[in-house]
DNA sequence: TTGTAAGCGTTATCAT
DNA sequence: ATGATAACGCTTACAA
């Protein structure tokens, strides 16, 4: 059996609640004994039982986190790795844990969901997502429990903290860039439609056309999943219409490589057939052939954030419910050129 | 405060032992009772208290996940996505959860790890690396502690349970293919000599040289990150011995991606001028161009034999040491051709 | 087959 | 400033 606080206690000739106090640092401890207790504690080389203190403090110093139900689309993407990387860290620096739950049916990760909260496993949770009508996100609300979103909540977008980008001025600014570049016949490529994320981007999208006076074509608007195959089935629609676009928003840049690889195929020339502007602005898009033009969203500081505020919520009663937007910026690469039939 | 067990055996008319032993099912209650407290549990949405379980039966069913420190290179690597999406099923098929600690410096992760273990938090441990000389599993052994490395330990080989390729092999396999093609001045490119894997596959190359009478040139030996800049600069260097090898075996893509970059602006050509194969088959060899010859090591299977095994280790107490090989295939792109030197 | 009661290792509330 | 002692919610001998 392991050291505990009473054997601490033994050693220093103290009391147990001596030892926890010493522990938590409290100021009601004479310098005297808190040497004493630390010296048996460093002599004993004992470790506090986190478990045991969870039980007693009814908190557990772990966050949970909920990905995507289709997560193996979503561990495919690269978005994956960079939100955990900065979660890992925002955790890390505030001394909490990270524990994950995946679930390959929207059911199955509400069961984790459940299991997590009800359970006392955790103390405040962390969504990776946000689409519309999400029981998941239903259910922590309905139990106040605490918890932040990656994204945009569909519903109650003011009661409930997030961190997003703000994707509607992103895609605006990313389409004004491409309509700049003479471009009327714009398509747009998103994930799915149930995802916040892509309805922003569209929106802004819709807005810089309508803006600039281009007429909203809807045979220009196609769905897919966030991989490389959703983009170039999509691609292949857009293709097929009678008169194509000229150039394209994609909504993420695996889905944009997808894009590229068939326009390669089909010997369409990028960018001076088709122009791409995508998002995200992972490796990918700066490997892909020709290297694309890309929103950069910072990722890495999406997860921070998130962990960060999630931590300060859970320390703070009464935090105000926020809304952090995290700055994103168009990096120019070679994906984009003039309109073809701009003269 | 929540349901508890009480509340349940309360509503039940039993004592709350009783409600335990529904929960575990076990045989020695009457199917009456519990159906009779089963409906109770229903009726009150009752859920365990996992930290109360993880303190009263002392197990916590949740698995630790040991990154290596120098994460932020982990990170960006599509290794990290995939091995997490294999350990991710692993755990979750056997009703484990997955929690993950990090640390930038080694002392940090060492720490993290003995907190993870004398804090009780977890149940048993996956190290996600192996090196030599590696302070974590010498504390892990040390203590007795139940773990698995993904990868070969480099000490007590048959003392640790592992799940790994049979890197040797592979690495002889894929040097032997570029023999066949007739190159015989063999570059080297691999990640930190430290790494388990490292050796393995310069152990590979070299025996592959030395079975076809090729000398072994120690200038041809290049370690750097596993990362794009890992193999920007080792190609760098390769270039600039006097005879400049005319094959490449690079042990991970996103290395070879960075290898294929410089090669490609210094309008080196790629099979013909030099030849490639690479480790990992990571999407990043299908996307470059050429696409690569790379060897596939099936590593989500990789994650999923880990935390399988781990969790029959916790279960069967004297469960044997293993070793788990998980298969590998050379998949053969555009990235080879026959030795410019050969006639 | 079921109940009683003693832990598991802390924290926290009273006392002192 | 420190010590007893009762939680925290569950499991598990030991009884009955």
């Amino acid at each position: 059996m392991a050291i505990t606080i009473k054997d601490v206690a033994k050693l220093a000739k103290v009391a147990p609640s001596t030892v926890s106090r010493v522990i938590a640092n409290s100021p009601r401890i004479s310098e005297d004994t808190k040497t004493r207790v630390r010296d048996a504690m460093d002599e004993l080389k004992y470790h506090p039982n986190f478990i045991a203190r969870s039980l007693a403090s009814q908190s557990t110093k772990v966050i949970g986190l909920v990905l995507p139900h289709s997560s193996g689309v979503f561990f495919q993407n690269p978005f994956f790795s960079e939100v955990i990387q900065g979660l890992s860290e925002g955790v890390h620096d505030n001394h909490y844990a990270l524990q994950m739950t995946s679930g390959k049916t929207e059911f199955d990760s509400y069961e984790g969901v459940v299991q997590m909260v009800q359970g006392g496993r955790v103390d405040g949770i962390i969504l990776l997502y946000s689409m519309i009508d999400d029981k998941i996100m239903e259910y922590l609300t309905k139990r106040k429990f605490p918890f932040v979103v990656i994204g945009k909540p569909y519903d109650l977008v003011d009661k409930i903290t997030h961190v997003d980008n703000d994707n509607y001025m992103a895609a605006k600014e990313a389409t004004d860039y491409i309509i700049g570049l003479g471009h009327h016949k714009i398509g747009f490529i998103g994930g799915s439609p149930s995802l916040t994320v892509t309805l922003d981007r569209l929106n802004g999208y819709k807005e810089a056309l309508r803006a600039s006076d281009i007429d909203i074509n809807e045979d220009y608007i196609i769905h897919g999943d966030f991989l490389r195959e959703g983009g170039q089935e999509a691609v292949k629609a857009l293709l097929r219409r009678t008169i194509p676009p000229t150039a394209l928003l994609v909504t993420d840049d695996l889905m944009a490589v997808g894009v590229v690889n068939t326009l390669t195929e089909m010997q369409i020339e990028i960018p001076t057939e088709v122009s791409i502007v995508s998002f995200n602005n992972a490796l990918f898009a700066e490997m892909s052939r020709p290297p694309l033009t890309s929103i950069d969203i910072n990722i890495k500081e999406l997860g921070y954030q998130a962990a960060s505020n999630l931590i300060q919520l859970l320390k703070n009663e009464n935090d105000p419910v926020k809304r952090i937007i995290i700055p994103h910026t168009l990096v120019i690469r070679q994906s984009c050129d003039v309109a073809p039939d701009v003269e």
